[in-house]
DNA sequence: CGGTATCCAATGTGATACTG
DNA sequence: CAGTATCACATTGGATACCG
């Protein structure tokens, strides 16, 4: 007799959940980067963004700053100097993320190798 | 003196850009529940994920698992039956998959809790 | 059963110019 | 400096009908 698979357990299906809204607001092409520079060098500038992440269009640097504010994952400071300057930096849930994301980073490098190696047989 | 920032170090740029690849092997509305389903409830035909998925447009499913194959993260298997049944399964790659997700999944759902916990303050 | 073909709306990304 | 406004274009996801 087959085993009756309408539904996955409780746990899986939160589990799921939880990758889906990780997905949701890592999504877009610069999020993650800018998540990564902000971890690892710390809060920085509009412009010093603009500049990294060179050829990217200030609409779209904006845009994905405002999502992830929109999401708690990083703050938006302006200094009152002139002309004005502001800061972004990680939220405690934003540098949280860290640790799932080196998860994902390191299956990314042994997943490149794997495919690579495949491509030389 | 400001510390020089224009580059992260090597280790952080390749955890990166392997986070960006894992981003890109399973970008698309479908594909990590794909995946989910295949681990925990083995292969599946075309018409399991369709009736699984309520809703999901063959041309969709159809796109997302050829996706899903090309990067070597499912199988595809014909069967001479008539008519013909295709099963769908998890390679290797595709399994080693869930450690990963299990963490940021895990991420995810502590991600909401702080969410929902700062909108009923 | 396991798809493809066609058409359509919504969204994402980018180039460029401009503003307070 | 830190954006916004506008236009253009590609990609995505979906509805529906059809095919071998």
């Amino acid at each position: 007799m087959r085993k009756d698979h309408k539904q996955l357990s409780d746990h899986c299906q939160q589990c799921i959940t939880g990758v889906m809204d990780a997905q949701d607001v890592l999504s877009g092409k610069w999020k993650i980067q800018i998540i990564s520079v902000l971890y690892y060098e710390g809060k920085q500038r509009f412009m010093d963004l603009t500049r990294r992440f060179e050829g990217i269009a200030p609409k779209v640097l904006s845009k994905e700053l405002k999502d992830l504010e929109l999401n708690h994952l990083v703050t938006r400071t302006v200094l009152e100097t002139t002309p004005v300057m502001v800061e972004y930096d990680l939220t405690p849930e934003g540098k949280s993320l860290n640790a799932p994301l080196e998860a994902l980073g390191a299956w990314g490098i042994s997943y490149r190798k794997s495919i690579m190696k495949k491509n030389t047989d």
